[in-house]
DNA sequence: ACATGTATTTCCATATAGTTGAATCAAGGA
DNA sequence: TCCTTGATTCAACTATATGGAAATACATGT
């Protein structure tokens, strides 16, 4: 095995990045110690960026010699994002129309920078008093969801095979999730030839979710769109149905 | 002249955060040579900040060689500052009540980090065909808008003064604009005793908007809450209907 | 009030990681 | 084809980030 030729040194904006990244969702708040023992950096290093970090609203320190959260500025910076994203303002039209004509919840996601997760970028909650719930931003493999097969189906043939070798093994959630590389070909070969993709309890038991891509006008796949609804409303007969209705409203 | 005692000198994180900064509403490509005029930066230094960035998913480079964008990991970013921010959750049932008293466009700001200007963190659109809008995570500043006198008002009397020193000047937007610090002064005594703030026009013309605090569970103004609508529909009469409603509803 | 423990903050010498200019490479236009 | 523009790579130089240690602040318990 050769040492990876480029061993990714961490650069100080590594260091400050990852900080960032350590305020997730569970953790809202931290401490330089804490971090410290996170990052495995010391406790004087991190000080300081953290002090960069605060300066430019990054993180926040409520109170003196507190500890540390996430700033404002990463939330502005992420409408940023939202107004420049063409997917998102042309797919939020559509998501819309699906919404009023399936009462259930729509999601739009898109590939991750690894290419094995996806990130929910838009939904739209169903009008039903039951219903499924994924918040914005969250990120799941994309193996064991029906918008990260649809995804996944349209990738790079070659990038594909890089990331699931023929007989790798994969994560699963239920009985019903798809643990193997081999099984994940077949059922992507499946989704190319229907266009769509179906998600039957592979990833919550109880969630069935069906997913078509969407595409920018050059008709390339940016991005998959999701209608999802309890299994005991979406009985095969309504999974039909509101697989002819995405038909409809994402060929318009 | 002496060289600056505490020059906040230029860390790396700062000249990475600088470039991400670069991607404002206006320049959703930049190519490297073009950040290195705007940042002051040579090349090949920038290049090789573009790559910890691209590398880490902040920003994209669609097209090798090509020109850079926004990544998506700054979007997921601002979807945790969002999912955390206690202030966002709880403000939202009460937007909504007055979205839907009013139907007028309803929005909630804080104060930035340089504490003179506001940033728009969550907005329902009014149900009017004629409606004003504002991009959520927009900057403006403070003293000219109803959300931002507001919030200037139940600052620290301190900070305040540091910020708009007694004879200061203020930049102006239309002939009604507040623009002295003294006026600025005279105005905010006014909101707090009457607990709300009117902009008739300051802003924009046509434009007109009533604000108040919000406050978290201690009582704190954390940020501010607006009713905004067109002036020919927001006469004196539905101004004062429309604040009564909004004492209403965020007292309740 | 004082002592104790824990965590943040400051300081400084040193090695490391970032900067720079020059050379190289790729793409698009004349 | 050549030429121009802009991205990418490289290696020497030096400014900068690092981590040890000490100082400071705060909370808790005695």
């Amino acid at each position: 095995m050769k040492k990876r030729a480029k061993a990714v040194r961490q650069t100080s904006i590594d260091v400050a990045l990852n900080m960032i990244e350590l305020f997730s969702a569970e953790k809202r708040e931290l401490g330089i110690s804490e971090m410290s023992e996170l990052l495995g950096k010391k406790v004087s290093t991190l000080h300081r960026t953290a002090t960069v970090l605060k300066n430019r609203g990054y993180i926040e320190q409520p109170i003196k010699r507190g500890k540390y959260r996430l700033g404002l500025k990463v939330f502005e910076l992420g409408c940023v994002y939202e107004n420049q994203s063409d997917v998102m303002k042309e797919a939020q039209v559509r998501l819309q129309r699906l919404a009023e004509a399936t009462s259930e919840t729509i999601n739009l996601a898109v590939l991750d920078q690894g290419m094995r997760e996806i990130a929910y970028i838009l939904k739209i909650d169903s009008s039903h008093v039951v219903k499924t719930d994924i918040q914005i931003g969250t990120k799941l493999f994309a193996h064991c969801t029906a918008l990260g097969k649809v995804l996944l189906a349209h990738l790079d043939q070659q990038l594909f095979d890089g990331l699931f070798p023929p007989h790798s093994e994969l994560p699963t959630y239920t009985q019903k999730s798809i643990s193997t590389a081999n099984e994940l070909r077949v059922e992507l070969a499946r989704i190319r030839e229907k266009g769509f993709a179906l998600d039957v309890e592979e990833f919550r038991k109880e969630v069935v979710c069906i997913a078509m891509p969407y595409r920018d006008m050059n008709r390339k796949v940016v991005a998959a769109i999701s209608v999802t609804g309890p299994a005991y409303r979406m009985t095969p007969a309504r999974v039909e149905e509101v697989t002819r209705i995405m038909f409809d409203v994402l060929s318009s």
